[in-house]
Order: structure tokens, then sequence, then C-alpha cells
DNA sequence: TGCTAATTTAAACGACCGTTTGAACTAGGA
DNA sequence: TCCTAGTTCAAACGGTCGTTTAAATTAGCA
């Protein structure tokens, strides 16, 4: 109601990219609930009740955060994967997931982009995982069909628990950026560049994507590590 | 100050309890941020003043719960691992592996912990960093130990990586059970047991555990780790 | 210029929050 | 028995929250 398409009177368009970007550095920062709209508008340098007229709600707010965050790396996947299919017909295992979990424009650009996900993941699965879905399925969709053209002896329900744990890994790297310090005090913070953990979160997967494990004959049977408990 | 050792003249300890399980209930479910404290007393059926007299604050009441939430899994992972080298000098990495990743007697049990750890990792990493490197540290180093041992020709540095991404495949698997439908609403949940899921994630880990990598010979590519950024 | 609707503003509303208070209650020790 | 310290209680405090309201302001259009 608010940005009909009539011509805006006032600069309207101004106010709520303001609020918007405000939304997006605060949320990340600090999370959802504990972001008042007083403090995004206060940072948007806006009045409080504009966040309402132009947003509805504080909850509608977080969704078109959310989605001014993920956009990005929703097209520069896409991006990267149409290039591969343009120089190679068939794109190797590696390369694909380099392009898919090399997030480090995003990392870069956001600084708070790992902590906006992680307060996603605190909320409810009845309210992430439908966003989660709805905002990475066709990305998703399209590099999963180039990895199982590239892994043609691995079951799909097979590589999909494995493309879910690669994702597992990439956001664990995305969210503490090195190994967490369980030793000593006295070992220093062992701090490299983005890309070294990149690099090994790459050969990490790879491997376990690639590797032959249950996919072979046996129906279901988990062959290698059969014994239970 | 509240339970002295001196005998307590009313059932205090009862009370005590009460509202640790309430919190580890309502914590889980709902997060720090959005659990009151008056959700917890009154789940718990004491008075709201009592949570603050038995533990000071909130915060030190998150504190509490969430040693509560953990110790069973640090206490079933030394019994496993001593277990393991009781019966071989040297475990194999699955093995190993599987004792630690295996949560599902703790994930049964306590059916918010997966969430109870999500709305941790959205704390501020200040918060949430040490905290995690406290309450796992023993643990973590026993087990990189004893798998530094099944896997000496991987550098220190470079299995500290891959300890670090195995944990995040590993949290993948405890908050989303199964692999999210990104595909055809048509498909089924396709739900299995979560003992498949670990199987899945056992084999994935070792694989990237073992993979010989940037370890022995180095060129690979991209030697990552070993030269700075 | 006046009309009109989109936008911005200051102020308030009602609700819930964590914490504190001081009195009431409990039971062991004298 | 009274005394005392640990515990529980109802009630309130000060504060912040999301949302709403109605007046003020803005700018396109006749």
């Amino acid at each position: 109601m608010a940005q009909a398409s009539r011509p805006l009177r006032a600069d309207s368009a101004a106010t709520r990219e303001s609020i918007l970007e405000a939304s997006v550095k605060l949320f990340g920062e600090r999370g959802y609930r504990n972001t008042s709209l007083r403090a995004i508008t206060d940072a948007a340098d806006v009045n409080l009740a504009a966040a309402n007229y132009h947003f509805g709600s504080k909850a509608q707010l977080l969704d078109a955060a959310f989605e001014r965050c993920i956009a990005p790396i929703n097209d520069e996947r896409m991006r990267r994967l149409r290039q591969l299919q343009a120089s190679s017909s068939s794109p190797s295992v590696e390369a694909l997931v380099r392009a898919f979990v090399d997030l480090e424009f995003a990392l870069t650009d956001n600084e708070h982009l790992d902590q906006f996900l992680a307060h996603l993941f605190a909320e409810p699965k009845s309210v992430s995982v439908p966003l989660l879905e709805k905002t990475f399925a066709p990305v998703v969709q399209a590099y999963f069909a180039a990895l199982h053209a590239a892994l043609p002896d691995v079951p799909v329900e097979v590589l999909r628990w494995r493309f879910h744990l690669m994702i597992g890994s990439m956001i664990q790297l995305a969210r503490f950026r090195h190994p967490l310090n369980f030793f000593q005090a006295d070992s220093p913070p062992a701090e490299g560049s983005l890309q070294a953990g990149i690099d090994q979160l790459v050969e990490f997967v790879v491997a376990g994507l690639t590797q032959p494990g249950t996919s072979g004959d046996g129906a279901s049977g988990d062959g290698a590590s059969g014994d239970g408990e």
C-alpha cells in the first residue's frame, strides 16, 4: 500500500532504503529479538513510526532484511555456475564445490552475515526451515543437478545427505572463521586469511562427496560403518 | 550463598532443580532472549523471585542450564573414548569419529538440545566462543590427541581445520536431522532414523579427515594451509 | 494558488520485561 | 518455648518494547 505504483510524493524510497540498511546491520549484530525498532530507526535517522509505515511490522522488516542479505549470494552462485557450465560441459566436483562454498565476497562485504544466519537458525524450525528452503531452493537445485551429473555413482539420497553435511561445514567456517582454540591459551590465535579456510573446506568436502561409501551396490545397508551398538 | 553447606531449612533443592529443568526446556524451545523468567517460574511452579534468589540473575541461570545440558555429552564421550582406548592401543579414525559425533542419546533425551546450541551460536562471539571453548575443551583435547595419533601424516594445523569442519557437519545433522527439502514439494519428507544420518555423517567426515590433501606431498594444486595468506 | 494524498513527526498506549523489596512462612537449635 | 536464618511469597519498581494515533509537513496536480 505504501510504495504503490503511483509516483511517490516524498523521498520515501530513501527512507525505506535507510531502514533496510540499518536492519541488516543491526539484526546481524544483535539478532532479531535483541534489536529494537528504536535502535533501527535511530541508526537510520528516521522516525520510529516509519518502520511500521513502510514495512508493516518488525517481522516483515526481518523478511525484507534477510532477502536483502541473501540475494547477492544467490546471484553470485548462479553467475559462477553458468560460467563453469559455459567453460565445460561437465564441471568437476571441486570446481562446483568451490563455486558454491567460497563466500568470501559476501563475508567480507557484510561483516554480520554469519550472525544473521545464526540468529535465523535460532528461530523455531517452523520459521527458519521454510524460509531457508524458499530462499535457497533455486540455487541449490541447480548446483545439486550439476553435482549429481559429476557424481553419477552416488545415489541421489546419499548425495542429498552429503550436500546437507557440506552446508554444515560451510556454515561452520562462515561462523567461526578459524578452528576454536580448545588447546593451551599459549597457542596463538593462528589467524590466516579466510581463503586458507576455504581451501581446507573445499578439500574436506570434496573428499566427503566423492568417497565411494554406501553408493556402489548394497541396497541400503551401510556397508562401511555397519555395526550398530 | 543459597545452597550453603549447612542443612537447608526447606525444600530449596527441589525448587532449584525444578527451575533448572524448566530452564533447559524453555531456553531450548524459545531461546534465551525470548524466554521470560515468568515463563520459567510458571512452568516450574515456583515463585518468580525464586529464580533470582537461587541463581542470582537470568544470565547465571542460562549458564547453569547450559552446563546441565552438556555435562552428559561430555561424560558419555569420555566414557566411549576410554572404552575404545581400553580395547585397542590405537583406535581407528572411524571408531573415534563415531564415538564423538553419535549424539543420538543426547538428542533423544533432550529434544531441544540443538535449539539450545543454536541460541548459543546466535550470541555474540565474545560470549559464545569462550563458553564453547571452556565447556568442550577437555573432551576435544582428548579426542584430538587420539585422532592425531591415528592420522600421523596429517599436520596438526590441517587436522585442526578438519576437526573444526567435522563439528560443523555434526551440528548440521543435530539441527536439521534430515536434508532440507530444496526440491519439489511432492517429494516426501523421506524421514528415516537419526542413526541413518549419523552413518552418513561418519562416512562423510572420515573421508574428509583421512584424505591425503595438503599433507604429504605438497603440490596438489593449491598449497593451502602451510604457507601464509 | 488551492486541493489532495503520501509521508513524516511527536507523543502516547498497553504490555511485558528483569529485578527488588519487605513481609510471611518454615523448621532446626537454644 | 522463643529465636533465628533459610526460603517463599505477593506486589511493585523502573524500563523497554512494538504498535498506534492524530497532527504536521511535503509535493504532485488541477
